[in-house]
DNA sequence: CTGCCGTACTACGACAGTCGTACTATGTCT
DNA sequence: AGACATAGTACGACTGTCGTAGTACGGCAG
């Protein structure tokens, strides 16, 4: 099983989670899982690095939070949840872009 | 004009150093020019994140260095070259391998 | 003959993002 | 009672990249 590793993907674990937040705000226990499930395990985001990633772009304008009961019942606990805002899209948009060249450049070093 | 970002091709730049040196050795200047003109510049590698991998493959047994005039007419002019070892070589094919898996799982993620 | 550009580096410190480790706390399953 | 899943926070270390600066030589223009 080959590893991807930490300097490859980082710049694009941000991008991910926005990705994760296109269909609605979640949180992230919910977003680990989801970004495990749709590499079918082959990228498991670090919870140190998920987190720290909600903090960075908050203050970058990326994401909002809110906090909201966990289920609908109202029994008091709590999560906290992420929504991607306008700037957020637009970055996202952006990296997307990025990507297209990126791997147009890194595929001309690549020899099989 | 996108411009790469230092944090996506971080990890890469060992892997596009390696692939000049496939050719035989050569020396910083010169791949840095190689890599400038094979990516229509759309990547142009900083001489210090040049140097300094030079210094962690070399420690890494990936590259070996040897000094050598500039051209061959021995006029005393020298230069620091490089080649890549066997161990350098199979460094580069498991990047190789790690781009497809990574090409692939960052796909999933971008949306046009 | 002076200054600038291209070549060919080295040194040093700052910074950002990731990661290891550890800790808290609740609920459910066995 | 203890393990496991959930849902995080705190803190310090590490790595690779980058900005800045400085050295040194050769060639060419003005």
């Amino acid at each position: 099983m080959v590893e991807i590793s930490s300097d490859v993907i980082r710049g694009y674990n941000d991008t991910m989670i926005l990705f994760i937040l296109l269909n609605g705000p979640s949180y992230g226990y919910e977003i680990s899982k989801q970004i495990k499930s749709i590499t079918d395990e082959k990228y498991i985001i670090k919870e140190t690095t998920l987190y720290s990633a909600f903090t960075r772009m908050e203050k970058n304008g990326f994401i909002e939070s809110f906090t909201a009961d966990q289920d609908g019942s109202g029994n008091g606990k709590k999560r906290t949840y992420y929504r991607i805002t306008d700037l957020g899209m637009q970055f996202y948009r952006a990296k997307c872009e990025e990507w297209d060249i990126t791997q147009e450049v890194v595929a001309k070093f690549i020899r099989h």
